[in-house]
RNA sequence: GCCGGCUUAGCUCAGUUGGUAGAGCAACUGAUUUGUAAUCAGUGGGUCAUCAGUUCGAGUCCGAUAGCCGGCACCA
């Protein structure tokens, strides 16, 4: 005799076991229609599913984000009833859900074309539209196996084998004549699986470890209705426009070419824009107490294998030779800064010693994961090290998260997840050293009011790390930010100062950087703010235009006056009309766009416009240039009048 | 690195069943002196990524290499 709680705490009493789907009919016929699942005392269940017991019950539809996830998943489903029905040899692997979508993986001989893709699609739709039930039978491992063993399916024998217990209750979803097996829950019937699209075929490694055969991906996306589904294909289009690739060759920011894969021409105004970044940061540093240091760019290998670094990147770093030396390009800054601090004896007085460098690194990274600017193989870290005791580690780790914080709100990003990740595999140091680390990190993160997720074994070789991922205004999550722990590298480099006892001991180091990659981090503010970058950041804050060469003169006299100032301005007295000016220098994003016609030389202001097409109307020069450098100082997000 | 795709003028792209290349924008020159997102006219510009094949003949077909793009793997 169940009594079924539902979410406005209203109680229905039923004399036998119910299916979810008999709960939802004994509300209302709208609402049974509309059930895809049910959450019983917290669990995702299947409509068909029965209770047989007291249980709270919310009934899922489309509109609660699980019964669209649901719906993604029945969709990868369908799309292993589609390509079934067409290329029957296909073995299937894993089909899971996705954010906005999902994939399934298939090993099948054939390569799939972008003709092929439609053709799947077109067959899901028609095999939708029949609004089939989708009818769930729980087995028993046996049958489960027997089932695939019969149809050939050697990747869900495979699942079967490793991963699914013997004692356990594998479910079998039958779609027509097409048998999935799944965790579930899904949807009854396809007529929840008519919003969906396949967008594009990949590449993808059997359980993701690159020894296996590598299986081709479709990766499709579905949602509750032709409304959100339209909305996310227009959100893909937008977010292509926006690409920093495009942005960086239409601003004229940077170029890269094939001579120097990974590697980054920087233009004028690209360049511009990283020295503000530059020097952001650099005024960020005084704040908080660092030093700022440059390392070589290159060192003899033996150091790189007294590091350790030799032994686990060598592939990956970039070598040369000279007079029977061989050198190491530096792929990262942690050695030459215990060089630095291995000049001179060091107290405990002396520390902490932050110390930061611009440091510019290479890395040979595999070629295919180049991208833009977010993937390059030679980049500048805004990098730091801290020497200290251990029982600094805590005030510092809290200074560097603070740190993070502070930098990422001058760019509007507030929206960051925290992760700390453990010890990995290969790794330095023992067990009681990486404990400790571990713990201290986590504690510095709490301390600090944090939530994180752990990231079990990614941490670096020498020590665990937080990394802050941060969303753009797409939502999109750029890792940028870290905080590593070190108990290993200043040992192995032979780092020590002298402490209380009079002792020798070997110093902490904490690696730090927030930004990450200047180049990445440039690739990510191009996107998220679409070139339309802050005053502050701007290449170009102003540009001053004259209506006739009569007002030649005056435009050069007030450009001075802003260039005294310290704005980057540019004239533009090209003989050209105004409307054609306004057009080209809008489409270059440039922030203020000041009109000196007759009209203004004789009454001595300026016409101002901005790069949104706001009219600002006429200013005297002082006014405008005094309220410009405020912008710029406060590190403004929005121009004037925003 | 792996799977798939792509590579034609500075950019965006056409180029029919193989018959040695075209547009728009940009650039340059000239005219125009113009009031808030494109003034008009003219000119120049390509070993069709590179290399090697098939063919009487290759931008087009085959192969290799490089780079890029979408993923996967990797990411100190």
């Amino acid at each position: 005799m169940p009594v079924i709680t539902l979410p406005d705490g209203s109680k229905r009493e039923f004399d036998h076991s119910v299916s979810v789907y008999e709960v939802a009919q004994s509300i209302g016929a709208g609402l049974a229609k509309a059930c895809i699942a049910g959450r019983v005392n917290g669990v995702l269940r299947d409509a068909c599913d029965l209770i047989t017991e007291d249980a709270e019950l919310s009934i899922i539809t489309s509109k609660n984000d699980e019964g669209v996830e649901i719906i993604r998943h029945s969709c990868a489903h369908l799309l292993g009833h589609a390509i079934k029905q067409l290329w029957p040899e296909t073995k299937m692997a894993i089909g899971p859900v996705i954010e906005k979508g999902f994939y399934y993986d298939v090993d099948l001989d054939h390569t799939l074309t972008e003709e092929d893709i439609a053709r799947l699609e077109e067959r899901m739709h028609k095999l939708a539209e029949q609004n089939y039930q989708v009818v769930k039978e729980p087995v028993d491992w046996q049958k489960a196996y027997d089932v695939f063993r019969d149809r050939g399916e050697t990747y869900k024998m495979a699942i079967l084998d490793e991963n699914i217990s013997k004692d356990d209750h594998p479910a079998l979803y039958h779609h027509l004549e097409y048998i999935d097996m799944c965790r579930g829950p899904h949807v009854p019937n396809m007529s929840f699986c008519h919003h969906f699209k396949l967008l594009k075929t990949a590449g993808a490694y059997w359980r993701g470890d690159s020894k296996n055969k590598m299986l081709q991906r479709i990766y499709g996306t579905a949602w509750a209705d032709k409304k959100q589904l339209d909305g996310y294909l227009q959100h893909l289009q937008e977010a292509a426009k926006r690409d920093h690739r495009k942005i960086g060759r239409q601003m004229d920011l940077f170029h890269m070419q094939e001579e120097a894969p990974g590697m980054v021409f920087w233009h004028n105004d690209g360049w511009t824009l990283f020295r503000q970044l530059e020097s952001f940061v650099r005024s960020k540093l005084l704040e908080y107490g660092y030093q700022e240091v440059k390392g070589p760019f290159m060192m003899d290998r033996v150091l790189w294998e007294r590091s350790g670094h030799w032994a686990k990147y060598k592939d990956a770093m970039f070598t040369t030779s000279s007079e029977n030396r061989e050198y190491a390009i530096k792929p990262m800054n942690c050695p030459g800064h215990v060089q630095i601090f291995n000049q001179g004896l060091k107290s405990y007085r002396d520390l902490p010693i932050r110390m930061a460098e611009f440091g510019s690194c290479h890395r040979n990274e595999p070629s295919g994961s180049l991208h833009g600017l977010m993937r390059v193989r030679g980049f500048t870290q805004d990098d730091a090290h801290i020497f200290c005791t251990e029982d600094q580690i805590m005030d510092e780790v809290s200074g560097c998260i603070k740190m993070v914080y502070d930098l990422y709100a001058t760019f509007g990003f507030s929206n960051i997840d925290v992760k700390l990740s453990t010890r990995p595999e290969k790794r330095i140091g023992d067990d009681a050293m990486w404990d400790k680390a571990e713990a201290d990190l986590a504690e510095a993160l709490k301390q600090n009011g944090l939530e994180f997720e752990y990231q079990p074994g990614e941490g670096a070789f020498y020590g665990p790390k937080i990394e802050f991922t941060l969303h753009d205004s797409l939502d999109r999550a750029w890792q940028c930010g870290t905080v590593q722990l070190d108990f290993a590298l200043p040992g192995r480099l032979g780092a020590t100062y002298i402490g209380e006892d009079n002792e020798k001991h070997t110093p902490v180091m904490i690696h730090r950087a927030i930004l990450g990659s200047i180049e990445r981090f440039i690739g990510i503010l191009t996107e998220n703010f679409i070139g339309y970058f802050p005053t502050w950041l701007a290449p170009i804050q102003v540009v001053v235009m004259n209506i006739t060469d009569a007002q030649a003169d005056y435009v050069k006299a007030v450009t001075e006056k802003m260039l005294k100032s310290g704005l980057r301005v540019k004239t533009d007295l090209r003989n050209e009309k105004i409307s054609y000016k306004i057009r080209e220098h809008t489409l270059m994003h440039i922030p203020y766009m000041v009109v000196c016609g007759a009209k203004e030389v004789e009454s001595d202001v300026i016409t101002l416009r901005t790069r949104k097409g706001v009219d600002l109307g006429q200013m005297r020069l002082d006014d405008f240039i005094s309220r410009v450098l405020n912008e710029v100082e406060t590190r403004s997000l929005k121009l004037l009048e925003e």
